[in-house]
DNA sequence: GTCTATATGCCGATAGAC
DNA sequence: GTCTATCGGCATATAGAC
């Protein structure tokens, strides 16, 4: 890699990490060259704008995740069943979000915040990784693990906002994103209500 | 109420609906001012500080959804269920969150972008709020209602979580926040899993 | 490639007129 | 209560030296 290039990298890496701390706006491109102890005017030699580091992350942070999830896949055997493959994307996505990229975080964090024409140059990416989840959501149903009245729609919009809300309170300190991910799908899969049929009224008094 | 204290009201409105789309740093107490034709400097006769109206606006947005849900559980007859319990103050957080407050969704949004000492100020009323969520599943869980097995704090934040997700991406044309929140229960509380056994391997060729 | 210097503009906040 | 005027500071972006 020439310099200018591993530099660049350099850069957005701490762009992602700032923009998933502070936020768009507050972070300034003085504040990112500080922190790799350069001066601000000479980010535009690698950027033309702001808008552009802005759209390079999220771009990123969007690829990461879908290369995760999509080699995490990869590996399975294939008698692997639905919910084994569902399971492990889910870990995927919660170890690129919690444990490993900025990027992805950062894309979580800062989407909202960012230029609507940003946003929209993003969304190519977006709706790719989107796809990849549909997928493994239709294999399911089609093959009856996910039963018939499912709307995979929300099932996909809800599992995924599900996942990138931890980024709110996740604490490594009370476990690994793999745990918190088994944790979300034994609720989500199996449901958290209890089938004995052993219900008791709302309000019971002693 | 007062002139003054109309005209704060106001003001605050507007400024949870720009925070709500613009993010904190990106809206300016200019355009605050401007949005309700009044100039910048005035807005110091209400409040003493920008941080004075993200931390009045974050409050408001938690107390409200708070309220929401207190009331539509304390509607309900003694005998509800506790699914009609859940699926209640699920439709009540979802209709305060994409229907009726600008206040809520700001919170949402915005909590991350504020300065510290605001998140910190803002933390009494948001545990007072989860605390009313752990009391709903624990009530459920004590009665048989939800497995036992189940862990009651993962199961709060990831149900809060997806819920407040849907702002991302909630579309009035395609169904009303009391239809999402049944769909989020139905999915949630009975898992999605097929229980017939049918499940076939994930990989089939025909 | 990175520097210094600077153009231009908006920001939060304050002072004092009305 | 709201206005006008303004302070000091920091923002993005550019120009040209080295």
């Amino acid at each position: 890699m020439t310099k200018a290039a591993s530099t660049k990298a350099r850069l957005l890496d701490t762009a992602a990490r700032l923009f998933r701390e502070n936020g768009y706006a507050a972070v300034s491109l003085r504040g990112i060259a500080a922190a790799e102890k350069m001066q601000g005017g000479s980010l535009y030699y690698h950027f033309k704008s702001k808008e552009e580091i802005i759209a390079d992350v999220l771009n990123i942070g969007i690829e990461i995740v879908h290369k995760a999830v999509v080699e995490a896949l990869a590996a399975l055997p294939a008698s692997a069943s639905h919910e084994t493959r569902i399971r492990t994307a889910m870990k995927a996505h919660l170890r690129a979000l919690l444990e490993h990229s900025d990027y992805t975080s950062a894309n979580v964090r800062i989407f909202g915040q960012a230029p609507k024409s940003v946003q929209k140059a993003n969304l190519k990416v977006r709706r790719a990784y989107e796809d990849c989840w549909s997928d493994i959501l239709q294999a399911a149903q089609k093959d009856g693990a996910i039963a018939q009245n499912t709307d995979l729609a929300t099932l996909r919009l809800m599992l995924i906002g599900a996942m990138n809300a931890t980024l709110e309170w996740f604490d490594p300190k009370r476990g690994s994103a793999d745990q918190l991910a088994d944790h979300f799908a034994n609720n989500l899969l199996n449901g958290v209500l209890n089938k004995s049929g052993q219900n008791k009224p709302g309000k019971t008094r002693t």
